[in-house]
DNA sequence: TCGAACTGTGTCACTTAACGTTACAGTAGA
DNA sequence: TCTACTGTAACGTTAAGTGACACAGTTCGA
């Protein structure tokens, strides 16, 4: 799976857990540990899908879209990481002759795509909520 | 996910689909379009999970190691994968003070592994035999 | 209206993981 | 003892992931 999508999470629970639910990009990225840069191009996808509010300008930054509860992790990996189970590497070759080699594509790629269906509906069962009571209890 | 999980079940479906459930490394290879080396490597590690029989030698070769139909995909998972839902890279610092930064990490693996196991499930549903009906059926 | 503090986005460089290639020791049958 | 295999390690190459930088656009306050 993608790392975006930890990145996501991650800057979600950041902002769920500040009192005014606000942050520039780069003390999300001091927190996550990686650069502004990429945090404001994931944003940017997040705010497309109503998941944050940005604010450009002095004094701007990003605030939640939603109350934490109604953010399920199921929503944020459709949003952000579709796709990202399967590999990259694919085995076969659409024009053999052998109907295992040139038929074995299309059947991965159901497998992987039902393979990821069930992981979402998984992540749809936990909200940002939820992971910011398990990281506050978190021993 | 792995992509040596699409060679470990194109392997053994290919040789479900043999006659005699018998190939070199090799003739895999090429129907997997990889190299034999690669093979072997996944191979050995399914032949100490008695999921395939291998011999050395003259007139060697691999040969599957019980029925197709007792060959589930969450299995080959389990011995292939295990771990690779997971990606590499991994936010937060668990030396910080912050709870959000320290904390991170540990909840996400968690999400990280419970995720995996309902991939896990999931592919327990299916075995090679079903796999090598989907490929014979395919258009 | 100017400057400071932001986001949005593209590009390029660097690092690391994935994959391929080669090599060679070990094994088994003809 | 030769040939055809597997087992495994080492190394080179390619592709993906990540970081760094730059700069245009936006907003607000002085």
């Amino acid at each position: 799976m993608n790392s975006e999508f930890t990145i996501a999470v991650h800057s979600l629970v950041f902002l769920a857990n500040l009192p005014d639910h606000r942050a520039s990009s780069e003390s999300i990225a001091y927190n996550i540990c990686t650069n502004p840069a990429r945090v404001r191009k994931i944003m940017s996808t997040l705010r497309k899908n109503n998941l944050v509010r940005t604010k450009e300008g002095l004094g701007g930054g990003y605030t939640l879209g939603c109350s934490p509860a109604e953010i399920s992790l199921g929503l944020i990996y459709r949003v952000i990481s579709t796709g990202t189970l399967k590999p990259h590497w694919c085995s076969g070759d659409p024009d053999a002759d052998c109907i295992v080699k040139s038929n074995i594509q299309t059947v991965m790629d159901d497998i992987f795509t039902e393979s990821e269906q069930s992981v979402i509906r998984h992540l749809d069962q936990m909200t940002i909520e939820d992971v910011l009571k398990k990281v506050r209890t978190a021993h």
